[in-house]
DNA sequence: ATTCGCAACTGGTATATACCAGTATTGACT
DNA sequence: AGTCAATACTGGTATATACCAGTTGCGAAT
């Protein structure tokens, strides 16, 4: 092939991404500043607008950013790290870190367990489980949606204490069931429509999704939860230890 | 011609990702078979190439499907699992479950410690290490990239071994230095130009990064690691101990 | 039978335009 | 001072078009 690739200058929306990209990692936009509309873009690169715009979502798929519909984007904060290794509930492990963490309460439910639920909770099908979905914010900011299940026969009336702080905590206290471990599981995946309504973000990004089944001191599970994560937002650390 | 101006329910393109999307889940579209072209779906659902376009972007950026430059977008096959908890080899662990895996060397250089690298290796800057970046293929197809790097004085030779396999047991037979610990952060972040031109993907995607630091018996740090994972294609699991 | 070049594809980049639906500010009126 | 409507923003959706640059397969020339 003689194709001589010698003037193979970046596409124009790529150079707005670096540019702006620059202005952001040097400080020159500050976390939660507002990033230069798709129009200004547009007007400052000279390029149309849905040039602008490809440029200023491709910072946004990169984390760099984040956006609020028909408000603008905005620079995003500094990750938040959760210690899946140590600590079973992010709630407490935020507080012990002195995390400005504010929980909502979304939904709360009565369920009975269907296949796979009872299979993890390793439960009959049918068995009576209470089902709740809350919204944490991070210094103000929506950042993850978890929905937990816990089985009800265990923690009767769970669901008439207050559930805007840590429910392992809550579990402890007054039922007497203290998790020990938890298995977890990490992957990426898009953010569905009613999620990303919760979390001010348009639908289909793609966040994380940490699923951990809790159980106590005899390895029984007693609580699934499922949190989807702002994938920009948050970094988990964990530690290995080889079986041999 | 006409616009159908009345209360559009859901956006054109979105219902087109919720069609193509059941092809998926359905099975009528099988792993690696090839997505309806842009133009194709703009002819089939009569709307414009750049609202078919998004449509596609939205099913890829979901980690439905992935696409090829200038040949297509086929389904994404199913997630490998990587249990971090267990393994501090990657490599290791997919051949202990049977996954057919392929690893090529990318680059293999010998550099000195700076000061991110020598604190998390413990060493002092400037330290001799072995840096090598590797491309691994589960099923023939790419998906995550590796960079290690490891303590060049308590391997001396290890570049003159064949790099195709696990590292961690290269080190444990030739050198006697056994991973038995390691420290891993999860994150999700954009996936580098370099980086997607290996991974055969459009730069500017998400992907998943995995950071480890491994030690010996001793805990002692001797080797650094990334890992940048196409995000569709993993999954990664863990165990909790509680501490008290 | 092999080679080679030409379609006929594929996605990638880019423009110009239009209208919709929310948000935020401004300014006149109460 | 407080209310509220107009206005000037913001991003979201959508069309129509053009050209570029790789990939792939087919058919003609060797």
């Amino acid at each position: 092939m003689n194709r001589p690739v010698t003037n193979a200058p970046q596409p124009r929306f790529r150079q707005i991404v670096d540019s702006i990209r620059n202005d952001i990692v040097t400080g020159v936009l500050p976390e939660h500043a507002a990033l230069p509309s798709e129009r200004v873009v547009a007007d400052q690169y000279d390029v149309s607008r849905m040039t602008a715009r490809r440029a200023l979502e491709a910072i946004e798929a990169q984390g760099l950013a984040y956006s609020e519909d028909r408000r603008g984007r905005f620079v995003s904060p500094k990750r938040v790290r959760y210690d899946i290794s140590n600590r079973v509930s992010f709630a407490a492990d935020a507080r012990a870190a002195g995390t400005d963490l504010e929980i909502t309460v979304v939904r709360t439910r009565a369920i009975r367990a269907g296949g796979s639920l009872a299979a993890d909770l390793d439960v009959p099908v049918g068995e009576k489980l209470h089902e709740y979905t809350r919204l944490f914010c991070i210094n103000g900011h929506p950042t993850l949606i978890e929905t937990e299940y816990a089985v009800a026969h265990r923690c009767p009336d769970l669901m008439d204490h207050d559930l805007r702080q840590s429910t392992t905590q809550l579990l402890e206290q007054h039922y007497g069931i203290s998790a020990r471990t938890g298995d977890v599981i990490i992957r990426m995946r898009a953010i569905q429509p009613d999620e990303a309504a919760l979390l001010g973000l348009p639908p289909h990004q793609a966040g994380i999704e940490l699923e951990q089944i809790i159980r106590d001191d005899e390895g029984r599970p007693f609580c699934f939860g499922r949190q989807i994560w702002r994938g920009e937002l948050a970094e988990f650390s964990a530690r290995a230890i080889v079986n041999r």
